[in-house]
DNA sequence: TCTGGGGTCCTAGGACCC
DNA sequence: TCTGGGGTCCTAGGACCC
C-alpha cells in the first residue's frame, strides 16, 4: 500500500456576514456596533460582540448589553448577492466547492502547486477587493480541522495547520470549541471531568460511546485523533423544505388565528417547493407550546406532492391531533416541513430562499 | 432577557415482510 | 405454536449547525 498524501481542505467563512454587508454598504456603520434584526439578533458586528451581543439573542437583551448598537433590518437581496459573488470566486479557483451555508464553504485544495498559505492569502485578497468583505480561511488535512483552524483565526485571519501539527493544535482546545460538539455532548464530557480534546483522546471509543452515545462517541473519538474522512462534496440536493412562524406568548391564540398561521407557512413552503421544482412525501408539523417545550407530528402521504391544498389538508389533520395540548399549554410557534423530497434537485442553487 | 428561522443527521421503537 | 434474525418504512424526539 502506497502512503497517501494528506488531503488539503480549505474552509472559507465570511466574518459577521450580514453585519459586514451592512457596514460595507453604509459607511456610517463602519467601526460601530451593528445588530441585524430587531426582534432577535440575526447577526452582530464584532464591535457589538465586544459587548457580549451574540446571534440568536433576544433583541431586548442585546440592547441592554449594548445600548449604542445600531439596529438594522435585514436586506436579504444584498446578502444573497454577496454570497453569490463569494462563491463565484471560489468556483473559479477550485473544482470542488461545498456550500456549507450562505457565507461558508469547504473546498478541496489538493493537487495545486501553490502553498496553502498562498492560496488562502490570495482568496482573502480577492474577496476583499471584489466583494468588499473580510473572510477567514482555515486550511488543514480534514474538514473538522480546517473548520477549527478558521475558528481560531477569526476575524479576518488565515491559519494553516501543517500536516503532523494537527494534534498539537487540537488537544489543548476545550471540548465545546469543536465543531459538532454542542451543549449536550460537552456537558456529558465535562461531567466526567473531560474538559479538553487531549483528555478525551485518552479514552477508548467504547468508553466515549457509553458517555455520549454511539454516533457522538464515535465522532469525538475520531476527531480527537484528527480522523475525519468526510469528503468535500459539491452540489448536494436539499433534503427538506420548511417554514415556521413564532407567535409570542402574550395572548392565547384562537383556533382561527392558529389555522391562519398554518395556512401561511404551508403557502410559503409550497411556493418554495414549486419554484425549486421539488415535491415531497412527508409532511411534518412542528409545534412549540407556552412553556417552550416542543413536539413534532408527521404524516407520510401515498404520493409526493407540492400541492398547497394537499399539504394543508395533511397539516390540519396533524394539528387536530394536538388540539388538547394546545388548549392546555398554549401555542407559541407553528412550523411545517416537507421531507422525502423528489424532483429536479440537482439544479437547485438555494435561490428559492430569497 | 424570556428564547428567529432555516437546515442536517442520529436514535429508538413499532409495523410489516421474508 | 414458538422463537429468532434481518431489512425497510415510518414516527417522535434530540443534538447540532449557521
Amino acid at each position: 500500500v502506497l502512503p497517501t498524501e494528506p488531503r488539503r481542505i480549505l474552509h472559507a467563512d465570511a466574518d459577521a456576514f450580514f453585519a459586514a454587508v451592512e457596514q460595507r454598504d453604509d459607511p456610517g456603520l463602519r467601526g460601530k456596533p451593528v445588530i441585524v434584526g430587531g426582534g432577535v439578533v440575526m447577526a452582530a458586528s464584532y464591535e457589538a460582540r465586544a459587548y457580549g451581543v451574540r446571534s440568536a439573542m433576544g433583541g431586548a437583551r442585546a440592547r441592554t448589553l449594548c445600548p449604542d448598537a445600531i439596529v438594522v433590518t435585514p436586506r436579504w437581496e444584498a446578502y444573497v448577492d454577496a454570497s453569490q459573488r463569494i462563491f463565484e470566486i471560489l468556483e473559479r479557483h477550485f473544482r470542488v466547492v461545498e456550500k456549507a451555508s450562505m457565507e461558508e464553504a469547504f473546498v478541496d485544495a489538493g493537487g495545486l502547486a501553490a502553498s496553502a498559505l498562498e492560496l488562502g492569502a490570495q482568496l482573502r485578497r480577492e474577496v476583499r477587493e471584489r466583494v468588499g468583505l473580510a473572510i477567514t480561511v482555515g486550511v488543514a488535512s480534514t474538514k473538522v480541522m480546517a473548520k477549527l483552524a478558521g475558528r481560531q483565526a477569526k476575524p479576518d485571519g488565515l491559519l494553516v495547520v501543517e500536516p503532523g501539527r494537527e494534534l498539537a493544535f487540537l488537544h489543548p482546545l476545550p471540548v465545546e470549541r469543536v465543531w459538532g460538539i454542542g451543549p449536550a455532548t460537552s456537558r456529558r464530557l465535562r461531567a466526567r471531568g473531560l474538559r479538553t480534546v487531549g483528555q478525551v483522546a485518552r479514552l477508548s471509543e467504547a468508553e466515549l460511546m457509553t458517555i455520549v452515545g454511539k454516533a457522538a462517541g464515535r465522532y469525538v473519538f475520531a476527531v480527537a485523533r484528527n480522523r475525519d474522512p468526510r469528503p468535500v462534496q459539491a452540489g448536494r440536493a436539499r433534503q427538506s423544505i420548511g417554514s415556521q412562524s413564532a407567535m409570542g406568548r402574550r395572548r392565547p391564540r384562537t383556533p382561527e388565528e392558529i389555522d391562519e398561521a398554518l395556512s401561511r407557512v404551508v403557502e410559503r413552503v409550497a411556493r418554495r417547493m414549486q419554484s425549486a421544482g421539488r415535491t415531497g412525501r412527508t409532511v411534518e408539523l412542528r409545534l412549540r407550546f407556552g412553556d417552550y417545550s416542543r413536539a413534532t407530528r408527521a404524516r407520510t402521504l401515498p404520493a409526493a406532492t407540492a400541492d398547497p391544498a394537499t399539504i394543508l389538508g395533511a397539516a390540519r389533520g396533524l394539528m387536530a391531533g394536538a388540539t388538547p395540548r394546545i388548549e392546555r399549554d398554549g401555542l407559541t410557534l407553528v412550523g411545517l416541513t416537507v421531507r422525502g423530497l423528489g424532483g429536479a434537485g440537482q439544479l437547485e442553487l438555494g435561490l428559492e430562499e430569497v
